[in-house]
DNA sequence: CAGTATCCGATGCGATACTG
DNA sequence: CAGTATCGCATCGGATACTG
């Protein structure tokens, strides 16, 4: 990268630095918590390894990341500087447009299923949670070929902690979810309402009771 | 380009469209009121051809930008549609973030004259304006030297229309103003009031009336 | 885990020339 | 004026392998 446009213009020196392929979307995982490398790798799966380095150190050097030495001794810490964090107004406003008018372009390959997991992982309200562990399987259909190995995941919902599992974690399942990606991508973006589509898109097996719950757990 | 990320996110898709070299100064330029080919061109000037041609074609097919055969039968007329208009918000925000996060990252290469002058142009009160014709001269130190033709500028103040010219236009110059275009800059993006500047870092030969009065016409 | 190093292919893009 | 066409280089970035 390191592009110059050749003028002053305040949304030609942002450009210069935001405007770069995969840019943005560090940004918005670090953003949305994210504050090692396998962090932002898992959000944006598609990057190597090299690029991801490329772009920690141009944000770096305009002083939008900054990088310490984790407590621990291992490996290193990413976190946005005051400057990053001013970009949310960005990414926020990017997010907004993107919302309203690129959902009719959203591809069979963008139907990753890791990624609506791991987003919904994030949008859980602990405090609305029972006492109790509760297991959830996902059982995708329309999952695109390069993403197969994610089309079934578990979503473990503990008072401490959420998880997200790839593999059968072994505990019994309280919710099977099944349906295509593509219907749960639509109500996960807020384009369909749950109520509208539970029982006809998406399919439940399981308790009743945490079926009925779970939008209001997941606050979608 | 043609890029994508794999995501459904609205984030990724929308940086699949602007999140490209150039673009988001094509869009500005449109914002700005830029309607043809050469119009978008001025306000970029390094960017090719080719590439202002490609990058049309792709805002086109995002359905941000529409393009119509014009009415004198010569050339086409670009515009925004309302997809387009609304990233104003988006625009708006790097703007705002840019202006106050990368002042201390503009190059000496950057201070471009011409995109100054127009830039002025553009912020023109017309109804503060007097009756009669103003013609202010710039003549700037600092300039780039792939710049430097655009060393001396004038500005035509009328009644109907305000011109920018690189050429003598012939009329008696009103003011003349002189200083290091860096100077400028700073009070053209308010980090620096006209007032603190005048006199010291900005020089004025010519009518005291008009100097005194051309901040407000600016509206500087 | 968190990178680094190397390679090579794709393509983005600038330069130049041409055109209705 | 508003592009189109061609060319060739530079660099971006993906794949792969290696490392403390």
């Amino acid at each position: 990268m390191s592009v110059s446009y050749g003028q002053f213009c305040p949304v030609a020196k942002a450009s210069e630095i935001l405007a770069a392929r995969w840019t943005p979307l560090i940004v918005r995982e670090l953003m949305e918590g994210a504050c090692s490398f396998n962090d932002i790798r898992r959000g944006v799966p598609l990057i190597s390894r090299a690029v991801l380095v490329a772009r920690l150190r141009e944000l770096q050097a305009h002083g939008i990341v900054e990088r310490r030495q984790r407590a621990g001794g291992a490996g290193h810490q990413y976190g946005l500087t005051p400057a990053g964090e001013a970009l949310r107004a960005v990414v926020a406003a990017l997010a907004q447009w993107g919302l309203t008018y690129t959902q009719d372009r959203i591809n069979h390959s963008d139907l990753d299923p890791a990624l609506l997991v791991w987003g919904l992982r994030r949008r859980v309200d602990m405090k609305a949670l029972p006492d109790r562990r509760i297991v959830v399987r996902f059982d995708f259909s329309g999952v695109p070929a390069s993403r197969t190995k994610f089309r079934i995941m578990w979503l473990i919902l503990g008072r401490s902690s959420v998880d997200v599992c790839m593999k059968d974690p072994g505990f019994p399942v309280d919710l099977t979810l099944r349906g295509n990606i593509r219907d749960y991508v639509d109500v996960y973006l807020g384009q369909v309402r749950w109520k509208d589509a539970a029982g006809t898109a998406l399919h439940f097996e399981g308790d009743r009771q945490i079926a009925k719950a779970l939008p209001r757990w997941l606050q979608l």
